[in-house]
RNA sequence: GACCCCAUCGUCUAGCCCGGUCUAGGACGUCACCCUUUCAAGGUGAAGACACGGGUUCGAAUCCCGUUGGGGUCGCCA
């Protein structure tokens, strides 16, 4: 049986990390099992759905790579959710309730206040044949629930192992609303039977879901999907990741120049035992990916860390995985022997700006000893040069002053880049060039 | 409030089911040293954890009970 995984957002907000966690797994479990992924848009809510929020969760995917292969709207199933709804009443398993939602909500009120779980009474069983029709005459409209049955409800969770829930304390899920739209619980149920899921891999808060799940599967004659219930992430402190997004969004991540393969390399592994380590491609991911090493507890999503990955990234990449960036970044003359000489010491991608000024722009040099430096420039050879060239310069500033270790290239650094850090300055020097290099042991910015 | 889940170095975790081989292992980070005429990389080394309290046992990170802390669910949202 091949395998078919879907991820399901429901298009209310933008993608954040925690999302991005659910959206890879289910890719990388998909990509590793020769199997399919499925897009699947869940927007039956048509009062909080929005298109423009469709289309920043695929611009989000795509920047990840998390390219689907096949794309559902459930908008357009609602005749196959109306279909299952008859089935389900047919079988007796979705009864008519009348309560308006302030009544409801006044039973919940009373029943905490009582120290009792609020759990819907199935007081709309009781109703005879007659009351119902008296309360349809009073403009009434059912919103239907499903008949959860009290037994014990088991499943083998990919990630969690054997889990059990009490069916007796599970509430009879509104599976349509009084103006005839269904709900989640109903169409993903359906979607998942209908478009062949054999997984559902989803965050540990949708547990109740699955325990519902589990009976209207089957209601529907069909078989429950295997399902894998991720721990849900929190930031750094601890805390929820619903309480603040900002930062941890992707459209953040994504503007603050995070590159997508460190926010994948990062997620893919973060709450295995399996070390994190920087990946430019996915499949480089998705080799040896198993659901199953996946942790029960909830891991904290550090954005320091992520910043230490970003860094290795941008070491790893080639010219061309970063040139045309490079040019929008405004750094039209960043070539490759550029770029091979500042990967190394970037953290973000813009952070080559630095670099760029002191190879194509100005500097304003550092100098403690005016007289060495002179005396350093006085030894600059013609060029052509080549990474050959700094040894040589070096190597007769030595010669000439005495100085060597630190004590020799550290004032050449400080005065050719005005900082005491950075790129091997064999590799920058040829860049720097003469001319600058020249003015620059002058003390001239240049 | 009820129910469910989780709890090992700063972080991600191995070990837990099937007590002893755990003076608790690895990775990232940190620190030191080496190497490098910078940074990084690399090498070597160090510091660093079983949430707490009881119990069972010759022996508990591992089993039992309780406590605490964190998270989730309890919508005519998804």
């Amino acid at each position: 049986m091949s395998v078919v995984v879907r991820f399901a957002p429901s298009p209310t907000g933008r993608m954040h990390v925690g999302n991005a966690r659910v959206a890879l797994v289910n890719w990388l479990f998909a990509r590793r099992h020769g199997g399919s992924f499925i897009l699947r848009v869940d927007d039956t809510d048509t009062e909080r759905s929005r298109e423009e929020y469709t289309e920043a969760i695929r611009e989000d995917l795509r920047w990840l790579g998390l390219l689907w292969d096949r794309t559902e709207s459930q908008s357009a199933r609602m005749d196959r959710y109306a279909a299952a709804a008859d089935r389900l009443r047919q079988a007796g398993r979705l009864y008519p309730c009348y309560e308006t939602p302030e009544e409801l909500e006044g039973k919940r009120k009373r029943q905490l206040a009582r120290g009792l779980p609020p759990l819907y009474d199935r007081a709309a069983l009781k109703l005879t044949d007659e009351e119902k029709r008296k309360l349809e005459a009073e403009g009434r409209k059912p919103h239907w629930r499903f008949l959860i049955e009290r037994v014990e409800i088991v499943w083998d969770d990919v990630v969690h192992g054997e889990w059990r829930f009490d069916g007796a304390k599970l509430n009879d899920p509104v599976l349509v609303r009084a103006d005839g739209q269904p709900l989640f619980p109903l169409s993903s149920a359906v979607d998942d039977i209908e478009m062949g899921i054999t997984h559902v891999i989803r965050g540990d808060d949708h547990v109740s879901t699955t325990a519902a799940q589990t009976q209207i599967a089957p209601a529907l004659g069909a078989k429950a999907p295997a399902f894998a219930h991720l721990p849900l992430m929190s930031d750094a402190g601890g805390q929820g990741l619903s309480k603040r997004l900002g930062s941890l969004s992707l459209g953040e991540m994504r503007a603050d120049g995070i590159e997508a393969m460190a926010v994948n390399s990062y997620l893919a592994r973060l709450g295995s035992p399996d070390p994190i380590v920087p990946a430019i491609r996915l499949d480089e991911l998705s080799e040896g990916f198993e659901v199953s090493r996946l942790g029960r507890a909830g891991p904290k999503f550090d954005l320091a860390e992520l910043r230490i990955l970003n860094a290795k990234i941008l070491a790893l990449l080639s010219y061309d995985a970063v040139a045309a960036r490079l040019t929008a970044l405004s750094m039209p003359r960043a070539d490759e022997r550029f770029w091979l000489a500042v990967r190394g010491n970037l953290e973000k991608l813009a952070d080559g700006k630095q670099w760029y000024a002191v190879c194509h722009g100005e500097v304003r040099p550092v100098i403690d000893d005016p007289a060495f430096t002179a005396a350093a420039a006085k030894l600059l050879p013609e060029e052509p040069w080549d990474e050959r060239t700094w040894s040589a310069w070096t190597g007769a500033v030595k010669g000439a002053t005495g100085k060597s270790g630190k004590g020799l290239f550290m004032p050449l650094r400080q005065a050719l880049t005005g900082v005491d850090h950075g790129p091997e300055l064999k590799n920058l020097l040829p860049l720097i060039g003469r001319a600058r290099a020249l003015a620059r042991l002058g003390g001239k910015t240049a």
